[in-house]
This record gives structure tokens, C-alpha cells and sequence, in this order.
DNA sequence: TGTACATCAGTGAACGCGCGTTCACTGATGTAC
DNA sequence: TGTACATCAGTGAACGCGCGTTCACTGATGTAC
């Protein structure tokens, strides 16, 4: 973290930077504006020039966080052949993005830190996010492949699924669960988002309607 | 908080539960042993009496925490008519031990601040509540409800999905959604609970051969 | 029952620490002419 | 191109604060005889 010139260049990104890296490596608790700030190089005052306060940094990095999650969504649902792949691929897209971003993932979701209510944009990048899921849910509902009437439910459920299995696994508890199951983590989420797609598709529509369903292919249940 | 007496009579629940209170009121971030202490109308040096740091007191708050959610869990099962019944009501337990005991519910789920490796007990009091989960789910395969090659996975997914609603429930997200919806959060998640209850259920034996599953693919959402 | 004494569970002052934030300053950079 | 000057983005010392923890102390309680 040595500068060569007086002035940093970009000392906002590298502050935002060094701050994830400190909540990965000693966790959220060791996260104080001047240790922050000593990671970066800088002098304990210098973060003042790009942020108000210590709830700004992480704020900016809250909302980025829900930005770059949507983005994740965004992407998984381009990349799906169709709108019910898509549903299983955004639960996927969740949680990888739990994987890959556990620092920011945490923050996100600690509203105490990141003050969502003083700084409305967290909130606007999170809705963006779950109205991914929202509108790929619409749009198997559209093509038949969902019940209209438990179109919201299911949204929701998912989302309480991808962000329940984060969770745990970020805190560890799935890696030890799954060492007892003789599995690991990674195959323990797939099987379990595969399983509850498979699920939602190939039951639900007898709930609200008794008749086949069209989209899910021959061969569907052999009850 | 005023004592006619020197001594307190039972300082050690007191300081438990002032701490409590406090993480209700105002949050976890204004714990601090001080603070705790003043709370429960004590100085400040009074605490070290009964805990020997401040990690102490919080590790015994988990670990109560875990032992009550467990007492939860067992009751559910005990009340259920069958093994599938206490299914759903172990998932209705879990959400609802997050309700009445949230301040607890949040600490036992911030590893870095009940220190579960420095306490073994809060982990062993973990396991016994998803021991009874499990158990339960061996129950429905022995009664043949439930295929047995997917217990395990049901088991995680099961708690999965009630933490991330749980979860999600505590930070204000799904009162947010289901307002959206025209709902409230403790229907959402009940029409969830059950709905999950009912696709399981209903479902699962055939998928135990992989190769049947049509549409969604047994290699799981991993291309 | 009374007394001596040990033990328990408080008090409150004190310690050193790192924190968030401010501020006068200064070196570097950009711009007008 | 050179110079004067405004602005930007750092420094580092300083502030007051609440924190965790320690410690000599003291009042209350329990026990032995």
C-alpha cells in the first residue's frame, strides 16, 4: 500500500476495497474508520474527503453490494433457456454471490450498519434485485408453467431458501453439516435448489388446477 | 432498576436480560458490558462477578438461546399428530422461536460474537435442535413418506428455508414484500410452510430415481 | 442466642486503548492568461 | 512555455468519549461454636 505521489489517485474505491478485506479476513467487529484507513495506506483523516462518516463507507458499500447481486440475477436469467431454468438458476446466483462476495453479502444484510432508511438507494438496488425474481416467477406464470395464484408465494419462498442456505453456509454451519452427511456444501445446494425446482414445476399446477401441464415435458409424475 | 439491598439476589439473569432488552431497543452495536451493567442498575465491575468477559455473557445468551429453540423444536414434534404433521410444525417453530426471541435469535447467528469455538456448548445445544430435525425427517421415511435417499437434503433444506424467512423476517424484508403483496408476513409464511409441506410430501417418492425427472435436468443447475 | 470470622457480591476509581471526527496545515494538480 | 493562483486531497496532531478490565475496598450474608 505504498504511494509514490502525495495524492492517491483513486483513494474512494481503495478504501471500499480495503474495507471488504478487512470484514473477510478479522470480520465485521475489526471494521473502524481509521483501521480502514491504515490498510489503505492513508492518514486516519484522508476517508473524510469521500465519505461523511464512517456509515457512509459502508452504506456506498451495502448499495453496491445489492447492485452487483442484481446484476448476478440479471445475468442468470439472460443466460437461462427459458423462464422456469431461469428460476433455478437465479436461487443459484444468489447464493454464488454469497460465495463470492461473503464481506459485502454480510454488510447487506446487517440494516444496522448500513442504514438503509438514511440512504434510500440500498433499498432501490435491493428491490431491483428481488423484482428479477419477481418477473421471471410472472413470466412461468405466463407460459403456463406456474399457478397464477401462488406466482408472489413462490418468490418469496425462494428467496427465504436462497438467502436461508447462504446464510448458514456462510457462517459454516452447512459445511458442517454436510461433512456429517458425507457430502460437501456446493453438491448440498445444488441437489437441494435442482430438488425444489423440480418441485414447484411438477406439482404445484395440480393445486390449483387439476390438469396437465404444458412446458414440463412426457414423462411427469408417474403416481 | 433500583435495589434496597447491597446485594442483588440474582445478577447473573438480571444482566442476561437487560442485555436483551437492550439488543431489542437498540440494536446489537450498543452492547457493551458498561452499558449492560448500567441497564441493569449496576456498576460497572459487577458483571465480572458472574461472567469473566464480555464474550461470556453473550456466549451464555446464545447458548441459552440455542437450548431454548431446541425446547421449541421438541415441543412442536411432541404436539404433532404424525411424523409428517411435525414437519410443517417444526418449520412453524423455528420462525416462530425467531418472533418471540429475536434479540437472541440474531446473537446466536453472529459467530464472531458468541465465540462458538471458545464454547463448545453452544454448539452441541445447535445440534440437538437440528437433531430433532433430523430425527423427525427419519421418522417420515420410516413411515414411508419420504423417500430415503433425499432425507438428509430435505432436512437442510428444510432449515434453510426456515431461516432465510426467519431471517429475512427480523430484518423487516418480508413485511416490506408482503405489503407489496397485499398480504401479511405471518400468512406469507404460513402459505409457505405449508405449501412446502404439501410439495414434499407429495412428491418425493418418485423422484428417487433421478432419471424420471423431466425438464429440470438430475445434474442440478450446474452446466 | 451471641459472637467471631470467612466468604460472597457489590462499589467506584483508575488504567490504557482505539475510536470518530475536526482542523489547520501542506503538497500536488489544474487552469487562466 | 511560464507563472500565478485556486482547488483538490492528503497529513498528523488533537479533542473528548466510552470501552473492557482491574483492583483495593466494603457491606451483607452464612457458618462454627
Amino acid at each position: 500500500m505504498k504511494r509514490t505521489s502525495y495524492h492517491h489517485g483513486d483513494l474512494r474505491a481503495t478504501l471500499m476495497d480495503a474495507c471488504l478485506r478487512l470484514i473477510e479476513s478479522e470480520g465485521l467487529a475489526a471494521v473502524s474508520l481509521r483501521r480502514v484507513a491504515r490498510e489503505a495506506g492513508v492518514s486516519s483523516g484522508a476517508p473524510y474527503h469521500h465519505f461523511a462518516d464512517r456509515a457512509a463507507l459502508l452504506s456506498a458499500l451495502s448499495i453496491d453490494g445489492f447492485q452487483q447481486l442484481a446484476a448476478y440475477m440479471v445475468a442468470a436469467r439472460a443466460a437461462a433457456p427459458d423462464s422456469l431454468a431461469a428460476l433455478t438458476e437465479l436461487g443459484a446466483a444468489y447464493v454464488r454471490f454469497s460465495r463470492e462476495h461473503p464481506a459485502q453479502f454480510r454488510l447487506m444484510f446487517r440494516p444496522e450498519l448500513s442504514q438503509p432508511d438514511k440512504h434510500p438507494d440500498a433499498a432501490a438496488a435491493g428491490d431491483a434485485a428481488f423484482d428479477v425474481l419477481v418477473e421471471t416467477v410472472a413470466e412461468c406464470v405466463a407460459a403456463g408453467a406456474l399457478p397464477a395464484d401462488r406466482a408472489d408465494t413462490l418468490a418469496v419462498a425462494w428467496w427465504g431458501l436462497a438467502h436461508g442456505l447462504a446464510s448458514l453456509w456462510l457462517d459454516g454451519h452447512l459445511e458442517k453439516r454436510s461433512a456429517q452427511m458425507g457430502t460437501h456444501a456446493p453438491e448440498l445446494v445444488d441437489t437441494i435448489m435442482s430438488t425444489f425446482t423440480t418441485l414447484i414445476t411438477a406439482r404445484t399446477p395440480p393445486l390449483s388446477s387439476p390438469a396437465d401441464i404444458p412446458g414440463v415435458g412426457a414423462g411427469g409424475p408417474t403416481t
